[in-house]
DNA sequence: CTGTTAGCGCCTTCAA
DNA sequence: TTGAAGGCGCTAACAG
């Protein structure tokens, strides 16, 4: 049975009302009796009962972080931004983790609601406009993170200048030839379509140097290693094959490594490669790639949701994050035809 | 503002206690009553207030986990299996996220109090004596995963039959030249060295398998993949080399293939490796190497938690997990000599 | 079976 | 400056 208020007050000799003036640092307290009342809470080992002091205030001093946190190392770095940022306020953070569509919506219905948490985290997932109205009616802050929502504060990387960053080096490289490989785009109204936009970025980059943006360099098909196999050897066959292949993800990076190696083309010698999410895998194996501000993600996501705590007002935001070009050996100038 | 209990009273024309028998599935109520308070509970879409029923409950409902867990995908694995444990229960998850010894000691003073959490599960690190001591007397039932103390319930996979199951494979296949490749043993009073224990593993089955254990085949060096590669050079340039390595890791396993390209060795052809973790990189390199119940582990200990509260007693025990021998492509037959 | 009442521990007016 | 008292929303005796 720890100490009570009502402990402490009873040693110190005075009311409830004071140490609990002296526990929230109130300036309406004598210095005497300051010292008395802390005084008696050392003694006590005394420190304030959490769930009273959520009851009394009608706060949780809470924040919920929704989280596909498992299945990819990428979100586990944005909920440590999220953690991080976290320890350092008087908020506790209550994990979900979601790993089925079941158990998203049931965190979804159940977790948003004011006596629950204070605000909401939501990573790497782009609600559906319905899911985005329940968010905004639950009355608590929602920010959408690595996830994008016209009705909603999001953080977001920036996938434009990540596809230009990596075309814009194999251009500095004195590449003109070119392919983008990457999964299908997704539907043109999903604001969260990654790959589109950092085709996009691509066709930016090539437009403004002047290089030709060529359909038969575009190859989209299944995400995975084993389909950009496939896709990236349709390339290498070209007539007029590509010198640099700028993939979607390191994912596919991998599997136009692959195909390289069946074609016979050494890397970066014959061909440059360029991947996109800078996997563990990415660096052991020596491959150029964007990388993204994870931890940094978490991070503005958090600093943005306190922040609408504070001013009891959630307005929707986009927020794009700055992405990096990780130089490493697999991307080198063109052969000299 | 959300509904309640004396809101859902008002309007079913019933006391407060009668909502909250309903609530708590009470059979002490009659089925009509019942009937007409669930639906006044829908029409006002009331649930109750979880802050105010863990005050008068005097419990928190809530699990901690410290766990150090960004720092490898492993603690991750084992945070999934506590999150999905809890998810079924009525208990939220705050997490703890430890990178600094500093954040260790904060959340090793702060976490462990009756008023914060019911119960503590602690990942990966293993107490001193004094720490030991506070988590007895917090009055909070604390399981130790992935790590032992004699004072605490912990749950640890099975090291000595790691080192058994890698080592019998190897001597299955044929190889009676088996070198043992880890980092330097912990102190001897350290329980959870886990090399150490793997060592053990390796030299039971090699005695009961009748095969030497020589002092020249066990390498001792710092972690990571450099070092691992010098010392396994040295096996490797032995007068009588072993013909497989069994490494107390995969990171190290790494740098024993490395040094078998620079010496010019194939694998598995003329060297057969063995490392254990079953990291990503194992499974894209062939590797073959043990694996541990990473999810059961964080199951169990949340298993062994929730009785430990529902008893009310937290008696040391220790639990071993059993682990899993995964055979890929850099282990076969030893070359005919 | 059901309603009334007294806390759970803390914060916050309102008086003094 | 300080203390007394009411209330946060719910549970659990205790009467009826």
């Amino acid at each position: 049975m720890p100490a009570t208020i009502r402990d402490v007050a009873h040693k110190a000799g005075v009311g409830l009302a004071t140490v609990s003036r002296v526990i929230n640092n109130s300036p309406l307290v004598s210095e005497t009796t300051r010292q008395r009342v802390q005084a008696a809470i050392a003694e006590l080992h005394y420190s304030p009962n959490p769930t009273a002091r959520r009851l009394s205030l009608g706060k949780t001093l809470t924040i919920g972080a929704i989280v596909p946190f498992f299945t990819r190392p990428s979100f586990v770095e944005r909920l440590r931004g999220v953690e991080g940022t976290l320890a350092d306020t008087a908020y506790d953070l209550i994990v979900f983790n979601v790993e089925t569509v079941e158990r998203r919506d049931r965190y979804f219905a159940e977790v948003p609601r004011r006596d629950r948490v204070d605000g909401l985290i939501v990573v790497s997932f782009t609600p559906t406009d319905e899911q985005a109205a329940v968010f905004r009616q639950s009355g608590i802050p929602v920010v959408l993170v690595d996830a994008r929502h016209p009705a909603l504060p999001s953080v977001m990387e920036d996938c434009l200048h990540g596809g230009q960053l990596a075309t814009q080096h194999l251009l500095n490289l004195g590449h003109r030839r070119i392919g983008y490989l990457s999964d299908v785009f997704d539907d043109p109204f999903n604001f969260t379509s990654r790959s589109r936009f950092r085709y996009e970025g691509y066709v930016a980059a090539l437009e403004a140097a002047g290089a030709p943006v060529r359909a038969d360099y575009l190859k989209q098909g299944a995400h995975g290693r084993e389909p950009a196999r496939a896709l990236a050897t349709e390339l290498l066959t070209l007539p007029e094959r590509p010198t640099a292949i700028f993939a979607a993800s390191d994912t596919q990076a991998l599997g136009v490594l692959e195909a390289a190696r069946e074609v016979g083309l050494r890397v970066p010698e014959d061909l440059s490669v360029v991947g996109y999410d800078d996997i563990e895998l990415a660096e052991y194996l020596g491959l150029t790639t964007v990388r993204q501000l994870l931890y940094e993600s978490g991070q503005r996501g958090v600093e943005i949701l306190l922040e609408a705590i504070a001013l009891d007002v959630a307005a929707p935001s986009y927020e794009a994050l700055p992405t990096e070009l990780i130089v490493r050996r697999t991307t080198a100038p063109p052969p000299t035809a």
